[in-house]
DNA sequence: TTAATGATGCCACCTTTGTGAAGTAAATCT
DNA sequence: AGATTTACTTCACAAAGGTGGCATCATTAA
């Protein structure tokens, strides 16, 4: 649980007492790779924190496996489309490599937002940082040809080019295995 | 200032004294078209809510001006990649129909957070709607032709291209002009 | 260990989108 | 109103990326 507690203080330090509100709401959960940790069509109501492994967020759309997105250790994986608007996913978190997963409640996270507001914040903030990452991330798409988008994420994540399998790191990045396998063979 | 009370009921009702100190805080501003709100590489310190008239957010790819996204009536405007980071924008925001606007200080407002808990939470989900939003723009940018994603702006916001230059659609929907131009013309 | 499956790379061919250039229409400015 | 700029469209050509097929190598399962 530590790790946990050491990632938010980059945020917003808590108090002993909000740190134990939340370890009460939350469990250590460790899943094999390949295995979905949510599947599609469930409604999110927990929020995981990575403490060991690889997941990526996929859905399908006309029948083809896209990924949205990697998590790597020391991040907050949530599909925020559902956990913030009690609708159900359309996407699932898939584990790629062993982890080991802390799980928080949603619905009592939230209901200690009214108790403790620096939970309240802490939440706030992090996900705040979260959007900026977004937000960065459409201009990354915008203009780029898909070359400049694999060289980008050369330099800015190549843990994702290590840990994944390239058929997952094409789709993440709005292109085919074929495209991205050309472009590599570029060298 | 009504406007925008009855904005902020959508997401979270707030007293009268919160209201009250929403509005010693903020002010009205009138911009005509074609002038930028907010010039690029100034720190955002103010978050914008539109009242009346039409904006969009740009910056510079190589020297070529991106769109990335529009605002109309009834919504915050805020380039939050340096509202929340405190860091310089590479965007700016200009003005595309005469515009009225409540201008809300934000190194202010977030004092307020200290005092009103409930004006935390309010721009808490304000800002939570805005990222589930994003979120699902990139869905529609990852695996769509041009064409598709013409189409469906051409659904979902029919007022993009009603009150809106086509060259700032362009670059909105990560495509050229001439391009642009040619899946128009396919009728 | 062998079979089966999955991941990757590569080829030929075709579609989509970008580029540069040019023309027309509309808006804006004295 | 006339001049100038800006918005939009179109064309021919080039480049980028998708499709289907197939070969190879690595991993997993029996």
């Amino acid at each position: 649980m530590d790790a946990l507690f050491q990632y938010f203080k980059k945020f917003n330090p808590l108090s002993k007492e909000a740190e134990k509100a939340i370890a009460d709401i939350s469990s250590i959960v460790t899943i094999k790779k390949n295995k979905d940790l949510q599947p599609i069509s469930h409604t999110c109501k927990t929020i995981y924190f990575m403490k060991k492994g690889v997941a990526r967020i996929y859905y399908f759309k006309d029948g083809i496996d896209i990924t949205e997105r990697f998590f790597f250790e020391n991040s907050i994986i949530a599909r925020v489309e559902s956990l913030f608007t009690g609708k159900p996913s359309r996407k699932a978190i898939q584990i790629l490599e062993d982890a080991e997963i802390i799980a928080i409640n949603s619905t009592q996270l939230f209901k200690l937002y009214n108790t403790y507001s620096e939970i309240e914040r802490l939440f706030r903030k992090i996900f705040e940082a979260a959007y900026v990452e977004t937000v960065n991330r459409i201009e990354g798409m915008q203009f780029h040809s898909a070359e400049e988008r694999y060289n980008a994420l050369l330099i800015e994540d190549p843990n994702v080019l290590m840990r994944v399998p390239l058929k997952y790191v094409a789709s993440f990045l709005g292109i085919t295995q074929v495209s991205l396998s050309r472009i590599r063979g570029y060298r």
